[in-house]
DNA sequence: CTTAAACAGGACAAAATTGTCCGAATTAAT
DNA sequence: ATTAATTCGGACAATTTTGTCCTGTTTAAG
């Protein structure tokens, strides 16, 4: 559904968002290590969060990467998926059709059209706050 | 959503469904053709869905693909994704974690879990007929 | 000022997916 | 029987995705 990078980007920037509510800035080894991905490939999807204005980096000793606190309610998971995967899983036919339109639509179009409405309504909706409370409460795990 | 080979191999199935509704054998060079893919990648794929007896192949001169007539409708869409991408579409947890569950859930596990159900009803509620007669009636289209 | 901790980013490597080629086997037609 | 049309399947190649490494830069602390 979403590609490796996605899903270490989307829970770096749980994790991170995790911290930041409580004042804490993380490190790029802190993060992969809670949230079991490889370190420099880490690195990498940050650097894009970074550009894309969803993690704030510093850089130097006790650098690391932090999201503002009145922000962490604002980012939603579509924004984050958006920056990593592009918006092809909104836009793009589900048969690989050079475009998905009404006009010249798949076998499947219809069908798929709604499924796929579904997941960027959930996309939109669900923000790093919501995501990180689950965290903080035991409610959900990043990982294993 | 879905992989490449997991593309054609909707669309060929749903070709070879649309011939065999009209009692024809399709060649795989005919296939590759209607539906716009990679004729020797294509003929893996096939080789994949005869297997999983979706279609039936026909050795030698003449010979070719089809799909038995009464069968058609008793196709879901679901047994052509499952044949060739397998199940980690239904069963894998969207942030990547070794298994989704109730138990260990990721942070998007409920919100995720029934968009991926929308799916698999989607899927399994349709049937290569319904697909076919939507190509026949030039409601939909194989390519471009 | 020096040092150590951290991110940035380019080059490289491994693995997975996608795609190609070709010889072998099968079958219908002549 | 021979030939031509066709699928089968193994080996290979290209591309994309995933992952690693190393050098450079920035910055806090001593
Ligand atoms: S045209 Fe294929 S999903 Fe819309
Ligand atoms: S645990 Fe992640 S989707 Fe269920």
């Amino acid at each position: 559904m979403f590609s490796k990078a996605c899903e270490y980007g989307i829970k770096a920037a749980i994790f991170i968002a995790l911290k930041s509510y409580q004042g804490e800035r993380v490190s790029l080894k802190d993060i992969a290590a809670k949230i079991d991905s490889p370190e420099a490939f880490t690195a990498k999807i940050l650097q894009k969060l970074a550009k894309n204005d969803i993690v704030d980096s510093i850089k130097g000793a006790a650098g690391g990467f932090e999201i503002e606190k009145h922000k962490i309610a604002s980012i939603q998971l579509a924004k984050i998926v958006d920056a990593i995967d592009g918006d092809s899983i909104y836009i793009g036919c589900g048969l690989g059709l050079n475009k998905c339109s009404e006009d010249h639509p798949c076998p499947v179009h219809h069908k798929f059209a709604s499924v796929r409405e579904e997941l960027k309504k959930m996309l939109e909706s669900t923000n790093l706050e919501e995501l990180a409370l689950g965290i903080k409460s035991g409610a959900s795990y990043l990982k294993t």
